[in-house]
DNA sequence: CTGAAAGCGCTTACAG
DNA sequence: CTGAAAGCGCTTACAG
């Protein structure tokens, strides 16, 4: 597209350099108020906007920044990051930066869209601690903010209040009567299993529930079972699920043993999804917001790119959803 | 970020000039294929990457294509804007162009990015025909494509085979057995709805079942139930839902009913989704191809942009997944 | 406070 | 086949 007005064209028409309409635009450098008033009125008489791409040349900037996220949905979770999108495309807006999006994290895909020096920072969803594309971002020196815990001080991330939301489910199950609990998770070696897990047993703590029990590992249908089996056969009267594929084989284990849910056990999940409120019954769960963690994420690494101060954070916002289970 | 190495320092290190070197690069000009061979290799050497910003300053071009996709989940439905963003991307990269996403159709974002030249090209989801984005589109003079039906002839559309998918599921209800069919719909204005409703009386007219009846504009829990409460008394034996939002209602009028599935009525859903998968029992569905679409629709819209031949297509894959309800 | 000029890194007539 | 030069539309020292 060519564009309709250049900044010359304003220039002229004004009689000024285009140094002084430059100037007006960006409102840096000495200009009067008096000149820049009157740029600034025929800039929006005549609706012309400055080239994104020409300031991108001449700052060495393209004002995009590239967001990465899992092209497969592992777990169903989808709308989550769907959000987190919403929340960073309203962001980078607001600052005017435009977001590339980047399916799947081949790392062929981000290394094209790092060497053709189309993003001025990077967001990546459920990325790993140094894998290979955290390596290649932070090497080539582009801002980079994860979304998701991080053990490493030196890369920037934006993540759920996962142990806070953990431990108030946990006491809220205690305080409706519950004193065995199980906690049922995933990969052990995940943050988000550790902190979610910590919540758990600091709310179990503060509520001097002792026996309670912690299942990780479970992957599949089998593994689910043995630890329902176990955390029923020592008494459990609520079983905490850490996200939704856990919380889903919990409960089919759960209809196979014909256990009366919540009447028996209750159950509540630590990651809410479709699914979870449509099982049978609707499992209590908590429920982050994806869209303040997006914006925050962005938030970030627009900082890091303008050079102001960022740091990581942990986004405080979530709700508990209740629902029949408990 | 500045640019590690320029065409500048490539042409100097051969002692060429730098017309040589962009003329190597783009295959276009003459140049002997000795020099080429030669300027080709230094890069390759250096990892030498052209700047898309400078070559889109040159060009008038910025190599981004826009795509518009809604940021609620009306019908969660999303998972198939993630395929379609799947193929979108894949393919945009296969011609060296990235995508850049805006979630929610506020016509301010839309208006945002065009005026700030940041795209060669849109795509929109479930657009509407004549919206003010359209519009705004159009006039801009934007190549544009629109994902889903179009009656319009002047915008190119990539949708997906709806008709024909229709009128496959509706045979394969009456090979099975059924002769008393329903179908059960939204909107009557919609495209999607057309042309569904459409594949669906040219199948029961191909195979001679006269008796099959059509209810649309269901758009709450009383309309499903009414339309259900006739499609049974006139002794229906298939409901063909047109998509999973119809069939979540359908389903639970049934249950509400006490109606056995599939042993007293047959249910079929013109549009899979994980809701769909996870029914009592699980739903017969159409899986259409969203990678494929959006691949397509992303080649669409590279064309027009680059001066190619570009045309509306019906991307004819699609599945039909067999579940317990037949 | 204002402007002429160089520069960002490419492309592309035009001339040779 | 190859290159010097102008141009894409901005920004920014530097000089005034």
């Amino acid at each position: 597209m060519t564009q309709e007005y250049t900044i010359g064209d304003i220039a002229a028409e004004l009689g000024v350099s285009k140094t002084t309409v430059s100037r007006a635009i960006s409102g840096t450098g000495r200009i009067s108020g008096e000149t820049r008033k009157r740029v600034l009125e025929l800039i929006k008489e005549r609706g012309y906007r400055p080239s994104a791409v020409a300031k991108g040349l001449a700052k060495s900037r393209t004002y995009n920044i590239g967001v990465v996220i899992p092209s497969v949905d592992v777990g169903r979770e989808f709308s989550f990051f769907r959000e987190c999108m919403v929340g960073i495309c309203e962001y980078a807006a607001s600052r005017d930066y435009d977001v590339i999006l980047t399916m799947g994290d081949e790392i062929s895909k981000i290394r094209r869209i790092l060497e053709n020096s189309k993003v001025d920072g990077m967001i990546a969803a459920r990325s790993e601690e140094g894998s290979e594309m955290e390596t290649l971002i932070t090497e080539r020196g582009v801002p980079f903010v994860r979304i998701g815990a991080s053990g490493d001080e030196s890369v920037i991330s934006v993540d759920n209040a996962n142990s806070l939301a953990a431990a108030e489910m946990t006491e809220r199950l205690v305080d409706i009567g519950a004193r065995r609990l199980a906690l049922l998770g995933g990969d052990e070696r995940h943050f988000v299993t550790k902190n979610r897990a910590a919540g758990f047993k600091r709310a179990c703590k503060k509520r001097g529930v002792g026996e309670s029990r912690v299942f990780l590992n479970i992957f599949d249908q089998p593994s689910a079972d043995r630890a329902v089996t176990a955390a029923l056969s020592g008494g459990c009267e609520a079983m905490v699920c850490m996200d939704n594929i856990v919380c889903d084989m919990v409960m089919q284990t759960l209809a196979a043993h014909g256990v009366a849910i919540p009447e028996e056990v209750r159950v509540a999940c630590l990651y809410d999804s479709v699914i979870v409120g449509r099982m049978e019954p609707p499992v209590t769960a908590v429920r982050f917001d994806g869209v303040k963690l997006g914006s925050e994420a962005c938030r970030q690494v627009i900082n890091i790119i303008e050079g102001e101060k960022a740091e990581s954070v942990v986004v405080p916002d979530f709700e508990i959803i209740i629902r029949k289970s408990t």
